[in-house]
DNA sequence: GTGGTTATGCGAAACGTTTCGTGAAAAATG
DNA sequence: CATTTTTCACGAAACGTTTCGCATAACCAC
């Protein structure tokens, strides 16, 4: 009699402990966890016990049984960086909408450690890991589905991203509009990721189609901040600068861009107009950090946990590519009325 | 024997597989996998047939025989405001280099929401739960270890914050100490927490410590900010505003002032200088979006770990206050060997 | 060679679920 | 009322681990 009071009291009751409490079957208080068919007055009396005991299932139990655990893992650089942070913030919705948790695992753009949550996942057998890993090579991988974000990694892999390519010529264009007529791109390192030569790609693109005179720079990877001061300078002749445009690749590196030119007295928009990429904002849902093409967070982040959880869908797409759009952020010249 | 080959080829090896590859007994592969002694032998065909086979251990299974989790849930208001960002940031981190995993539930602040993590995290047989919520009133607990940040929630609950008080008075010290002689403490609603009760009443004590002159202003939840411009206006006269220092409650609220301010024709810092509070930087580590008091991350995300993990912790104190420091961010007039 | 002592691999039991075959009771039929 | 059909709760088995009492083999001492 002891050893039952203590077991009862110092760990959590099992359905054994509701079948016993209510006088059922222990496969009926699982119907009545499981909201399967069960006789009126068993229900009751089930439902009674478990209030009484204050019982909760140990999803680990089931998740043993089933097979499934109905958690996803996100793997992501950081969630300090806002783009990041954002995508975390969108897909947990989702999944949580779903009844999904979600395991979050900041990699650092390590790919030890990347690998290293991998298997964690695995392990852990999570339903599915979304992610978006810059990782130079190949990850291996198990049956358990896998979308990526951003970046193609493996066959097989679907990957979600915004359109990239247009997001480049939406951001000609939108120049062009504005009156640009010699302009620039500026991006950071040769990334491993493809997702930014298209941007490049794009805007080259609708330069073109534009007529605009365009000039690419492409940063090193080690002193980026250093080196776009000097291109910048550079490109300064009796005080003016030569672009009156320019596209940065991120918002991060537009943001960095809008301070040195400042410093460098040149004035946005009125001097140069900055588009950036991403659509970040401050504190989340404060102003846009520059005016910029915006990724459809909402809508990837949708699609990501439509692409892993859907196992009907044969032949998963290797590419979504979802639309982008333009969003005034205050470095470009742009009456009011078509803030948004 | 075809039933064999397709219960190998379908699902995941267990230790079963391990077992009967390697000729040995289901505990020794147990022992071998979890590092305990085993002969030699015995040790090398084990680890061959893991290899060969691809083992990987199911910590649900574990979980269940443990009752162990090695998973801590995290619940905060969202990812995509940069404080709370850089807090689940460096959580991970400390989190992972103890092997645990993070689940992240972003609860938007609503309390039903909150409600419904914590149960779903201890059906979930976390470990326990990190969580900065700001739901009004009792949140039902088990006997899952709980440790709040910022915010006392209830008894036998422990609390890990940032020194407010010390913080409010620092930042007063530092604007007497820029030459400020009349400023102002703002901040937004009747915040259910009495953390920034603290930040103000500290405040107060540094201004009467250094006789300066100060004006107290709690601004309307509903319209914040359009109410923050009205007091702004309302202090300006003859185009020069009352005050020459302003600590606001949150970085966020000085990002919205300073904005206000400079559309109201004043400079930033030279008429007035702004002083926040949280430390957020923008893009992660770029710039502080202003002279901050900054919180501690990595020390509180350490000291929250420790007190959720460490069961050797007899009486865990109901408050852990950890220092702060004041951050130069471009909107006090400082010289610049004093930035960091 | 015998008896006693270590050392160590073995395998059953248990963790808390879900599932499914079984059988008894209830309902339907003639 | 007898027989067939339907209904539905019961409880054992299984999921993949860890643990622990046992038994076997190895070792040592006399």
């Amino acid at each position: 009699m002891k050893i039952e009071s203590v077991k009862k009291e110092s760990s959590a009751p099992t359905m054994k402990d509701v079948a016993r409490e209510a006088g059922v079957a222990l496969g009926t208080v699982s119907k009545v966890v499981n909201g399967l068919p069960v006789g009126d007055s068993y229900k009751i009396r089930v439902e009674d016990a478990i209030r009484k005991l204050n019982y909760q299932v140990n999803s680990y139990a089931q998740g043993l049984k089933a097979n499934k655990t109905y958690t996803v893992a996100l793997l992501i650089p950081n969630t300090t960086e806002p783009f990041f942070a954002a995508l975390a913030y969108h897909i947990n919705i989702v999944l949580m909408r779903q009844k999904y948790r979600m395991l979050l695992c900041c990699t650092d753009s390590d790919s030890a450690l990347e690998q290293e949550y991998i298997t964690m996942a695995q392990q852990n057998k999570v339903d599915g890991i979304i992610g978006i890993t810059y990782s130079p090579n190949l990850i291996i991988e198990e049956n358990t589905p896998f979308v990526a974000i951003d970046r193609s990694i493996g066959t097989g892999i679907p990957c979600v991203a915004s359109d990239n390519f247009g997001g480049g010529q939406l951001a000609a264009e939108k120049l062009a509009d504005l009156g640009c007529k010699n302009v620039a791109f500026l991006r950071i390192g040769s990334s491993l990721s493809n997702e930014p030569n298209k941007r490049k790609a794009g805007f080259e693109n609708g330069c073109l189609a534009r007529g605009l005179h365009y000039e690419m720079k492409i940063l090193d990877d080690n002193k980026p901040y250093e080196e776009f001061e000097t291109f910048l300078s550079e490109h300064i002749h009796g005080g003016s600068l030569s672009f009156d445009g320019i596209f940065c690749v991120t918002d991060r590196l537009a943001y960095s861009v809008i301070q040195t030119l400042r410093r460098l007295n040149q004035r946005v928009p009125e001097d140069v107009q900055i588009i950036g990429y991403d659509g970040v904002r401050l504190f989340g849902n404060i102003d846009y950090v520059c005016s910029t093409i915006v990724q459809p967070l909402p809508e990837m982040a949708e699609m990501c946990v439509e692409l892993l959880l859907r196992e009907n869908m044969k032949a998963k797409p290797p590419l979504v590519c979802l639309p982008v759009t333009y969003a005034y952020g205050g470095t470009t010249v742009e009456n009011t009325r078509e803030q948004q």
